[in-house]
RNA sequence: GUGGAUGUAGCUCAGUUGGUUAGAGCGCUGGUUUGUGGUUCCAGAGGUCGUCGGUUCGAGACCGAUCUUCCACCCCA
């Protein structure tokens, strides 16, 4: 028991009848994403760190997973550096990989390391694990699987209205009320200005984020630790507290921001989104939340988070866009858009409301008992015909008790138990046991087979 | 990274102020039934009490360290 092997923090093995659920839900995304054009893509789990630091901030740096280098590392390192003890320089010389954190900037990598042979506008899907060296919580994994979509090298807002259908299809899919929230960067950015806190827009829109959790007060208390003053705060009040409809919302945004230059484009933006989505149906709640806030080390237009209606987990999915995520990597003037569904999240979901469909736990339709060794060699060449007319069918491997054979079949939730004993070897027929009801008849092979084909 | 809880059979949990061979339910194995699972009844296996160290005549209970899981902060899917 001492021994007994375990697996790091936050990570988790995933058992067949779990995998069977992921792979629903992989299955349901993938099938939405090539439903809109998206094509498949993959990148190495480990990038260079100089590809990964500072994309994601400076608490992102320190939530990447390094890579040591191989060889004898050490021996290459000044001794002044060791005796330092300064972890963070130390790193640099002794590691210069690391595990990806997430897939946008992997892919952004991958777009301007293939400019070439890439014809814009480029629309990837990619669904890979990522890491982060964060403290497991529940809902919150060290690793975990991400589903994106990304379209770089288009300015166009269809695509800004194709994510949201897409989020429409995939949730609609998979059975799960949702609301999709949506902002703007450039309207945080207008507001910053408009109360004269332009520079402080990452401790403002931070705060604001958190209005749903902490409520008002400690977000007001938050903004003046900050050392946001309080004519600004006062500012922001309406700001923060605005209600109604997102007609209503974008209204008096806009006079708040008209002096804005940017803020007003981030208004021009957002209408321009909810006129597109007037010509098509989508029956997922789109709701404008002035308060919402991710990825601003990167987002420039659009920002995007879906919360699960029915449980309390945080944001099953995000996204947004960024114009000048490849421009990092000396590739100017391309801009994306992209969503990310948090593939273990959703799982989370589906599991506490029961949303996964009964036959996603069938494995098996069909298994043969096996009552000896003249019984097998005449069975065998009826299981393959079962598999050679699509029906996915096992006989026992060993003729031990039938109790335990039908336990088997029990725990495996299959549906029929073939038994062929010489009785029937005699009749040329099989006796076929439906196991949810209990009945057992005789039949022949092929009437079995045209059954289970109806 | 900071602060706080937690850890006893495969699972969910009991275990009184430290005191003999640590319990239950479910599950598992075998039998009741040598061609019938999911329901009954009977029997059985399984724990160096997360790990290491300390206090004590004596530790599952107390102390320390470490790991796991969970919660809050930070941040996020």
């Amino acid at each position: 028991m001492a021994q007994k092997p375990s697996i790091p923090k936050g990570t988790r093995d995933f058992s067949p009848e779990v995998m069977v659920k992921r792979n629903y839900i992989f299955d349901t995304i993938k099938s939405v994403f090539k439903l809109y054009g998206f094509m498949p893509l993959e990148t190495p789990s480990m990038e260079n760190l100089s590809t990964l630091m500072g994309k994601y901030g400076e608490e992102g740096d320190k939530l990447l997973f390094k890579v040591l280098n191989s060889g004898d590392f050490l021996s290459k390192v000044d001794h002044h550096h060791l005796e330092e003890k300064n972890s963070i320089k130390l790193t640099n010389k002794i590691s210069e990989k690391g595990l990806r954190y997430d897939l946008t900037v992997p892919f952004a990598r991958y777009v301007v390391q293939h400019q070439n042979d890439i014809s814009f506008p480029f629309k990837r899907y990619q669904i890979q694990p990522v890491w982060r060296a964060d403290r497991p919580q529940k809902g919150r994994y060290r690793e975990f699987y991400q589903c994106d979509v990304d379209v770089v090298g288009s300015n166009s807002l269809i695509n800004e209205l194709e994510i949201i259908q897409i989020v429409d299809k995939v949730y609609k899919r998979l059975n799960i009320n949702v609301v999709l929230k949506i902002n703007n960067r450039k309207i945080l950015a207008g507001i910053a200005e408009a109360i004269g806190q332009a520079d402080k827009i990452i401790d403002i829109t931070v705060a604001m984020d958190k209005l749903d959790k902490i409520g008002i007060e400690n977000v007001n208390k938050e903004l003046a630790e900050k050392g946001i003053d309080h004519e600004a705060i006062e500012k922001l009040q309406p700001i923060i507290l605005m209600e109604g409809s997102n007609e209503n919302k974008l209204d008096v945004i806009k006079g708040i921001l008209k002096d804005s230059e940017l803020g007003m484009k981030g208004v021009e933006e957002l209408q321009e989104i909810f006129d597109y989505l007037k010509t098509v149906p989508v029956d997922t709640e789109v709701e404008l939340d002035l308060t919402l806030a991710r990825g601003l080390n990167y987002y420039t237009g659009a920002i995007f988070e879906v919360k699960a209606l029915d449980v309390e987990i945080g944001s099953i999915t995000g996204g947004g866009r960024y114009d000048d995520l490849t421009g990092i990597f000396g590739l100017k003037d391309v801009s994306g858009v992209g969503i990310s569904f948090g593939a273990d999240r959703i799982f989370d979901v589906m599991e506490q409301l029961n949303l996964f469909p009964e036959e996603t736990c069938v494995s098996t339709q069909v298994m043969f008992v096996n009552f000896g060794e003249k019984e097998e060699l005449y069975c065998l060449p009826l299981v393959n015909k079962l598999r050679d007319a699509g029906i996915s069918a096992e006989m026992f491997p060993s003729s031990v008790k039938m109790k335990k054979q039908m336990n088997y079949a029990n725990k495996k939730h299959i549906a029929y138990v073939v038994m062929v004993g010489e009785t029937e070897m005699n009749e040329d027929k099989i006796s076929v046991k439906n196991m949810t009801t209990g009945e057992q008849d005789l039949k022949t092979i092929d009437d079995f087979i045209h059954i289970l084909k109806e």
